[in-house]
DNA sequence: TAGATTGTTAATCGATTAACAATC
DNA sequence: TAGATTGTTAATCGATTAACAATC
């Protein structure tokens, strides 16, 4: 496993600042516009950029292009992502329909399922080494995710956006990142009965 | 806005504990048994059990079935909520239709979109009022997410689950929970791409 | 020059991990 | 009693916030 610093508390805030500065009509922007508009602090605003982008001017502020520029660099955007998605149900044809993946440069190539209306998973393997799939979306029951997920990691895919409701076992070179929809609302349902005392 | 303390990493963990002792036949489990299931760290499991539970027995470990009942009162599962959506896309139905909500205690009584298939907003607040709704699910675009929420609010609305990709401007005593699929992928594909250098 | 705004250093806070003491 | 396992105290780590210095 690779060693420099996780910082996903950072990366999560990017996307945000490119969302806003995508749609903002300036030539620049101070770090306190930023932080009111995404309601974030101002200092933490300005330490995320000054680690993005080579820094703004004080009195002026940051040039919006080039931040933008800086951002979308930093995330890597430009490098083309092709995926696959397992599970064609009512989530897995959502993600699939999703608008705002090809903003990231992914690119859903193939959706398999049992059902044959969908791509049959005997061909799993071939179509992910000849499309070069590094991402894989798991959107089946819990009962056949690790077997999905082993499927794809012996198909040489390099991350899995894991929305079944499963922990699952991969070797430390695939990266899994778990989606639970139940356990996210589990959360704020606890916040909110907290709060209401 | 109250006070005491966040603990959103815990309460992200308990959810998995009570899925995985759930489908456990012991009676007693030990907290290292707990922690390679789930991939956490065994101080980290006696850690979070103590804060929920009145603790296991050396040699022994802890009871299932008891810890299964303090986990799941400790996020008052117990508590009912009902929730009302709007914006019935595909994403929206996934929801609706998700399996996985129930064990929360939480009931979606009322759908509402702009196509008149479904309920129409302007029998919002009523319904919201009669059926004593806690929790807003908003699917909708990002151009009406704010008037979606606005008019939440103005219904009473304790808690927002957020899946469009807009910040929303609520009160403080209401809650939000953005769930933006476009931003959690692009954290996905960040950690994917440095890794392959 | 004065003032607004950025950048940096130090302090705080919360969560995780390590070391070890307590107990069945 | 010895050993396994829990529970707790202290250390570490990372992220956020506060205070202030640098700069245009």
């Amino acid at each position: 496993m690779l060693q420099n610093g996780n910082y996903e508390a950072l990366y999560s805030r990017i996307p945000c600042y490119i969302e806003f500065l995508e749609n903002c009509s300036e030539e620049f922007i101070s770090s306190a516009a930023l932080a009111i508009a995404l309601n974030y602090g101002e200092v933490q605003v300005r330490k995320d950029l000054a680690k993005v982008s080579n820094g703004g001017k004080p009195k002026i502020g940051y040039r919006v292009s080039s931040l933008l520029v800086d951002l979308k660099h930093y995330m890597r955007y430009e490098l083309p992502v092709t995926a696959v998605i397992v599970g064609m149900g009512r989530l897995g044809e959502a993600l699939n329909h999703y608008h705002g993946f090809e903003k990231l440069n992914l690119k859903i190539v193939a959706a398999f399922d049992i059902n044959d209306q969908y791509l049959n998973l005997k061909d799993f393997k071939n179509i992910c080494e000849r499309e070069n799939v590094s991402l894989g979306i798991i959107t089946v029951p819990k009962e056949s995710a690790q077997e999905i997920a082993d499927l794809m990691v012996e198909s040489n895919i390099k991350g899995i956006w894991n929305f079944s409701s499963t922990a699952l076992n991969v070797p430390s070179d695939c990266m899994v990142k778990n989606e639970n929809m139940a356990n996210s609302l589990a959360i704020l349902l606890k916040l909110i009965k907290d709060r209401a005392e």
